[in-house]
DNA sequence: GCACGCCGTGGAATCGATTACATCGACGTG
DNA sequence: CACGTCGATGTAATCGATTCCACGGCGTGC
């Protein structure tokens, strides 16, 4: 592969003239340029990237080390970074945690190995030493989704607590009055947060949320579907559950399945996240969304602020209720001709 | 960040002798070794990948160019690369393409000017002349799902067609004979060949495949949409949609329900690439299922055996048919007390 | 007792870029 | 006319690693 010394030898210039060309420095005349351009052209030169960033210490890259990748959210998460990012003339590395600590921390310390000129993450724990370190080391850094509290980091998020007030009055309207969550990680921020903007949204209607109807799970399928197997065993079964992400609601489903039941009619099921194919399920998922796109975009442009020397700002943006079928009618029938189209949203 | 030169200095050695410690070679005192090794942990010591690359001419990374990362079935993809890839030592930056040519491009561009040791490639179209010459060039590298015909680089992907024929047997047998299929663009091998395989299947049961029956979507949700309308507008409709892709199938639930047609009474769905939320659509979808764990993985051993010097071979494994409800009554009602569990799989 | 070989080590070249500094000619001004 | 300035260019240092080569010391074999 061409080097910039072949460039050189070709255009009958220095290397520092070319390398001038390339970066278009003003001081280089027209002559030299075209001839320079000419030469990069005949040789097919592409200026070696690795080399470029060992010598400037900028690699344009950033590091994205998200919980998993399968989960439709953070997949749409890490689409809207890449093109943000992408936008603003840097390339995105992904990491994929899979939900486990020592897979998070191979993740950064790789991607600091590359010298990433900033990292995103979305937590899966409290933070390893590892990241705690980078973080205070001065490495820019934006949490987006979860976040590490006391650690003096931006953080990009969506605040669900309006949204999940407007979900505990649609299921109060309903008649709803045992309402269970299946909750995520005590170790993530939004496996705390959920429960507790739920709580809070119950207490509103003097509703209690008992131990029992606290379901703990992992953000995983598998882990909605054994709490919610707990649930139904339980002698008062809860009337709605919701799940505090969309994959658990999709176990939850798979549980209430199983046993023959059916939601809404036996039971309601409602989710955090909100994703395209709960318009397809049977029934259609009510769901707390979160302006995806627009949190991984902040999250970029607060991140690239951070490395170009600008401040970098915490961001909320607010998540909204959308109602589907899952909780049961809703409370206004529509009056449109077409009901099949009322939750194509 | 601490250099080799810090750490050589801390431990009063040469950075000659701190590299060799760390690249294990054998002729290093113990005593230098545990000096050097002290002076890592002291100084929290990382060594820089980028310099590294540089002189050794290897990153250790493997670029993946994908062509729609919402996909679940190239997410699924993505991550057993990224697994497999991690399992033999290297790392993966992904690319997403978008099904747009001009994108696949700027991702092949960003990946070599990094000098990715090899790219793997599920190309959106005919392949521009970047990346043929960058095959030629002697970049290692591997299709996956995809390929360009003519091009002398191993292929891994599905065969599909004994599944397909599978398919269409299962639809015969439940008295459907109008079949239609949603074609992928015909850029792609996959488009074309899906279509290819459904027309030779037809031929076993003596059925056409009229033009008015191949609508053309570009396997995005929306253009199954569309195809699907046109299909539901003709003077005699099609009794039964086979989508070459899992979106455009969700497209064509949308479109069929928002006529109040209900599937598979009105109109029988299948889909090419199986995922785990048709189980839970309404009605969960019949499809045809990929290995695809298995793709990703045999890929990327071709694609590391090629970089390392081995051949590295073409893998071709066959799909199978994943029978759920959205064609019909399956032929042989189950005897399990509990019918819902039927279609979990 | 001497020479040879081997082991451990350090010096220095190298990878491909960027960039500070030096140089050189042309031009403008006092 | 001489000197300072400015524009265009080249030389060489530099980034942080790896690795070839040389060198000193020690053990072994003849």
């Amino acid at each position: 592969m061409a080097s910039i010394k072949d460039v050189a030898a070709e255009a009958g210039v220095s290397v520092a003239t070319v390398s001038r060309v390339l970066n278009d420095h003003p001081s280089v005349s027209a002559e030299a340029r075209t001839r320079v351009l000419a030469a990069v052209e005949t040789l097919g030169y592409r200026p070696n990237a690795v080399a470029r960033s060992l010598r400037t210490d900028q690699t344009h890259t950033l590091g994205l080390v998200i919980s998993d990748v399968m989960n439709p959210y953070f997949t749409e998460l890490a689409r809207s970074v890449e093109e943000e990012a992408r936008a603003l003339g840097y390339s995105v590395i992904i990491g994929n945690a899979d939900e486990r600590p020592d897979l998070q921390d191979h993740h950064v310390r790789n991607l600091l190995d590359r010298r990433i000129d900033g990292l995103l993450v979305s937590p899966t724990d409290g933070g390893s030493p590892l990241m705690l370190d980078a973080a205070r080391a001065g490495t820019p850094m934006v949490f987006v989704d979860r976040w590490i509290p006391g650690v003096d980091v931006p953080v990009v998020r969506a605040d669900g607590r309006a949204a999940v007030r407007d979900l505990v009055a649609h299921l109060h309207s309903l008649g709803h009055r045992r309402l269970a969550i299946i909750a995520g990680p005590a170790a993530t921020t939004t496996g705390r947060e959920r429960v507790e903007a739920f709580r809070e949204a119950l207490g509103v209607y003097g509703l209690e949320l008992p131990d029992a109807y606290i379901g703990q799970g992992d953000f995983q399928a598998e882990s909605g579907r054994r709490v919610t197997e707990g649930f139904l065993d339980l002698p008062e079964p809860p009337e709605v559950v919701f799940a505090a992400d969309n994959l658990m609601a999709l176990g939850a489903l798979d549980a209430v399945r199983a046993r023959g039941l059916r939601v809404p009619d036996d039971i309601a099921l409602a989710a955090f996240d909100d994703i395209p194919w709960f318009v397809h399920t049977d029934p259609p998922v009510t769901a707390v969304a979160q302006p995806t796109g627009e949190l991984g975009r902040a999250a970029v442009r607060a991140l690239v602020d951070r490395i170009e020397g600008r401040p970098g700002e915490s961001v909320t943006l607010p998540a909204r209720l959308v109602v589907r079928r899952s909780c049961g009618e809703p409370p206004n029938p529509p009056q449109s001709p077409t009901p099949v189209q009322r939750s194509t949203s």
